[in-house]
DNA sequence: AATAAGGGCAACCGCCTTTGA
DNA sequence: CTCAAAGGCGGTTGCCCTTAT
């Protein structure tokens, strides 16, 4: 017995829509809105077309300001560094990239820029990172201070120092902090569109996964790694962890297990001006009692194209309906987050 | 010129989440 | 608190256009 369809879908008009049609619904919501009830707008309207039909429509095509046409390198780049850091979230990337609906990003992604990304950049334009160490080499054994990587990194790169060879115009330029809007990802958040500042979790010592981010109670902090879900009324949290566990043995800095991919190391961070106008780069971390990491500042945002790459790869093969990038393993819980302030 | 193959994109499908009665 | 309806989202499909043979 399966669920009830949305709409009679021998009663409404299927495929391609006209532009009486187009007119029709635009004319409708411009006079009298959505009405919050997307079922009820195509009868109102006159239209012969599933609600769900009609708001995809509105969104993706009718609204105002959307943008369609050619993206731009710094759209490429954005979109490149979220892919990187939560994978196939089409709206929350979408709600980066003023104009761009999800639809549009997805099938800009699927159809072209994951080419562009595999098959167009020649590996003399990929970045070559210093710290990155050889499958022979063991991982470092303790939690890496900033100094040693994340802004130096990032300072290097941008200044296309030894440690990275110049990329293209047409790829991947210094990249630069990202955020996204806290009120899509947890029932704590406000209401407001405020943007928090965008990480990958770098705790190799918790079932992680980087599409978990969540803003705590503490507003200044955000927790990755589960899914956190507080009852209202006595504030308890229960935690359910949803990436792929990551083996003790790779638990380098710079690696993280996904399935059965090594991941270069990639990071998302924010710049901190200080006094004389040059950046300060005091990142720390600072282990709390709980066995989360906390890092107090760090500046850059980088990746590894070769993450893109191997996330690409990875989705390609899986077999795994949610989209082969993390699958939720409801069955697993843990107590572990890892927390970052911003 | 005809046809096949590939690419691009709008639209649909179905699942999950949210909301409100 | 429960449950159904609606909204939202990501994956997939299928049509149309372009390019290659």
């Amino acid at each position: 017995m399966g669920r009830a369809p949305c709409c009679d879908k021998a009663n409404v008009k299927r495929g391609p829509w006209s532009p009486e049609e187009d007119s029709k619904l635009k004319e409708y919501i411009e006079k009298h809105g959505t009405g919050g009830n997307w079922i009820a707008l195509p009868q109102k309207a006159g239209l012969r077309r599933c609600g769900k039909s009609c708001r995809l429509r509105w969104l993706n095509y009718l609204r105002p300001n959307i943008k369609h046409g050619e993206f731009s390198d710094e759209e490429d780049r954005i979109i490149c560094s979220l892919y990187a850091n939560i994978g196939s979230r089409w709206s929350i990337i979408a709600s980066q990239l003023p104009g761009r609906t999800d639809n549009d990003i997805k099938n800009y992604w699927n159809t072209k820029l994951k080419r562009k990304l595999m098959g167009l950049l020649p590996a003399s334009h990929q970045r070559i990172a210093p710290y990155q160490h050889s499958s022979t080499q063991n991982p470092p054994s303790s939690f890496p201070s900033h100094s040693s990587l994340s802004s130096s990194i990032y300072r290097d790169y941008c200044n296309n120092s030894h440690y990275y060879i110049p990329a293209p115009a047409s790829s991947f330029p210094c990249l630069e902090p990202i955020s996204v809007p806290s009120s899509n990802y947890t029932s704590t958040s406000t209401s407001t569109t405020t943007s928090l500042p965008f990480y990958q979790n770098h705790d190799p010592l918790v079932n992680v996964s980087p599409m978990q981010y969540y803003p705590t109670t503490d507003s200044s902090m955000l927790v990755f790694g589960s899914e956190t879900s507080c009852s209202s009324s006595d504030g308890s949290c229960s935690q359910v962890s949803l990436g792929r566990e990551i083996k003790q043995e790779e638990t380098g800095f710079q690696n993280f297990m996904f399935g059965d991919q090594h991941m270069n190391k990639f990071m998302l961070s924010q710049g901190n001006m200080n006094h004389d106008g040059g950046e300060e780069y005091v990142n720390q971390w600072t282990e709390k009692p709980n066995g989360c990491f906390f890092q107090t500042q760090q500046t850059a945002l980088d990746y590894d194209i070769e993450v893109i790459k191997q996330l690409i790869s990875s989705n390609s093969s899986s077999n795994n309906s949610n989209n082969g990038y993390f699958s939720i393993d409801e069955n697993k819980t843990g107590e572990k987050g890892v927390y970052y302030n911003y």
